[in-house]
DNA sequence: CAATGTGAAACGCTTCACAGCG
DNA sequence: CGCTGTGAAGCGTTTCACATTG
């Protein structure tokens, strides 16, 4: 059933990677593929697979398994990947130089069109392409350009300004790399990446595993 | 009951969060906070903190609250962060620069203590202090500097083999940013941080709000 | 016969609601 | 009286098992 209705949030994430994984495949020239395979190479069972892939239509051939080149066609656009998204990027530091050119984002669709700062010194100056650009002027940008997504790289203590100007702005989903929570109002997505957060759980789990 | 048998996943996230945030509370010179504060402040529900918490042991006082300071002298060493952890960085690239440099991981006690790389023109190069070390040399590094953590910062082709080489060196947890999945033995961690897929989710998740 | 699609069972996490206690 | 600590209920996700079909 393709109702489209609840998906369940881990489902959206493991989507995204079949489909990712359908486009190493097509370019390997492989055609078919079994959800047992696609399981393994994402890391989920071959039932999760199959009642992922359900809750979006019926894309297999039973005895056989999923034509990759359909699947990969039928999920672009499911998952709003058959297209371009512009993202404005809020932070010309550490975090946001490596941003701005990593490739993967391009490769998959997103495409960085505007880097902004509050920092008057950093003003002017280009990163791959691109202008730093004053936060007074990230609303006019955001309109101008048509810019849905934004990224937040800037440290703890500005962060939920930012979110702010990103929102008044008309940014429809935040992409947080500050360590602390952000909120939004409803109607707009965040996802928060915690880079700290990520070590220390692996400290915990490291430590966890060696002391039975 | 702090049998510390079986924590759920997310609440090793969440507790990890628990804990800068008494760290932020103990620096405005607080010193009690209720579950519902701690909640609002990492954006979970109150009860969710109190059960959380609970599996670590009972750390409150019915009436008041929790006393900042005792909670975050007891959480540290709880989740293995009263101590030092030293890292290596494979990947002498675009986002292995940001690492590097990252600030976040040196103050909540990571150090990236040797960075390597595969490309002989960057050996020798140094970044934020390091010497860009060739792969060859990593085993014997990790051993002599007792290495026990892992950050995969190269591109998808090279992160299996990245990974296959961590395990081997004696690495006890890895944390990978290549956009593919990687398997390591049981009794190592692993991570993956996968920018991409982030933004992807934010991408279907905007057209599913605004598309009713 | 092999592999999908899917109800039903199992599991794990979150929320509820209230007893317990400073 | 206020807020913690916690069994029990509720909910969402994963796994199971098998009927279904090219």
């Amino acid at each position: 059933m393709s109702t489209l209705h609840a998906i369940p949030r881990p489902v959206i994430e493991r989507m995204v990677l079949y489909l990712r994984q359908c486009q190493r495949l097509e370019r390997e020239g492989i055609d078919t593929v079994s959800s047992t395979e696609l399981g393994e190479a994402i890391g989920a069972s071959s039932a999760q697979v199959r009642k992922d892939l359900s809750f979006f239509g019926q894309f297999g051939q039973r005895g056989l398994g999923y034509p990759v080149q359909n699947l990969e066609r039928a999920l672009r656009p499911l998952l709003a990947l058959d297209r371009e998204w512009k993202v404005a990027l809020v932070g010309a530091g550490n975090i946001g130089r490596a941003l701005c050119t990593y490739r993967t984002f391009r490769e998959r669709g997103f495409q960085i069109v505007a880097l902004f700062d509050s920092d008057p010194r950093k003003e002017g100056c280009t990163w791959a392409r691109l202008k730093v650009l004053p936060m007074s002027s990230l609303r006019r940008t955001v309109a101008e350009l048509g810019i849905e997504l934004g990224i937040i790289a800037v440290p703890v203590e500005a962060a939920q300004n930012v979110a702010d100007q990103l929102v008044a702005a008309g940014v429809k989903g935040v992409l947080n790399f500050a360590p602390t929570h952000v909120t939004v109002p409803s109607g707009v997505a965040v996802r928060s990446v915690d880079l700290a957060v990520e070590l220390e759980q692996l400290a915990f789990l490291v430590t966890r595993s060696s002391a039975p």
